[in-house]
DNA sequence: GTTGACGTTGACGTCAAGGGCAAGTCACGA
DNA sequence: TCGTGACTTGCCCTTGACGTCAACGTCAAC
């Protein structure tokens, strides 16, 4: 495949793959006139890094993570990556949480306002 | 209250407190010589700001959703922006949940590696 | 009245994940 | 062989929420 065909099959510009390429995330073959070439792995591959990357990880961060999705195997220091990162995110989805609980308040006072809850009211 | 009061109850800079000012988020008076003091709720007022920002809402969002708050009412497109934001939360929420579930395989294989999810050892 | 912490504005720097453009090369069908 | 679209590298631009620095004013204490 070429980085066109990955660009269309996993939704992420030509310009993205290219800057996981230059960061280190994502791997390609290039023909002898220096074209690059894709296997099908790694729509695979660019799915995972979006996701990461959705989920706030810093491109540091995943590089560091890849070898061992494909090792399967972790060193000390990159279980302990593992770990802070999914406390990050579990701290994340509480401020998200927190968040929409704070416009649920909101979204209900709008609806129905009541002196209590709407001081131009009272 | 000086700025300076502010900072220090809430934890954000003096810096990104004159940054909200500017982004017409956080209201302060001025003394003769041009200092800003706050009142007691400027504090509660922080914090509301810092959770919006931590959930990803942009201050010109939050600019539009304030006013909201203070009055109680909210007009149709002030709604409409209420619960879009309420989707974009869920939908991130359910971004890091699956981010958390990838990290949970990488974490559950690392620390059980089977000849099934090593390929290493194959 | 001087010191030192705290305040002011303004302007520029930072960081990450790309976007966009230029100028050239490659692939492929007519 | 020509045209056209896809590809290459290189470079600067963008966005948002501040950080940082400069140059200066203010305030409370001693």
């Amino acid at each position: 495949m070429r980085i066109g065909d990955v660009a269309q099959r996993t939704g992420v510009s030509t310009r993205a793959l290219r800057y996981y390429e230059e960061q280190g995330l994502l791997g390609s073959e290039r023909t002898s006139t220096g074209q690059r070439t894709y296997t099908e792995s790694a729509v695979e591959r660019v799915e995972l890094i979006q996701q990461f990357f959705t989920a706030g990880v810093p491109s540091r961060t995943i590089l560091q993570l890849l070898p061992c999705v494909d090792s399967g195997h972790a060193s000390p220091e990159v279980f302990e990556i593992l770990e802070e990162e999914r406390r990050r995110i579990t701290d994340a989805m509480a401020d998200l949480a927190a968040a929409r609980d704070a416009l649920d308040r909101m979204i209900d006072i709008t609806r129905n306002p009541t002196p209590e809850h709407c001081p131009s009211l009272r």
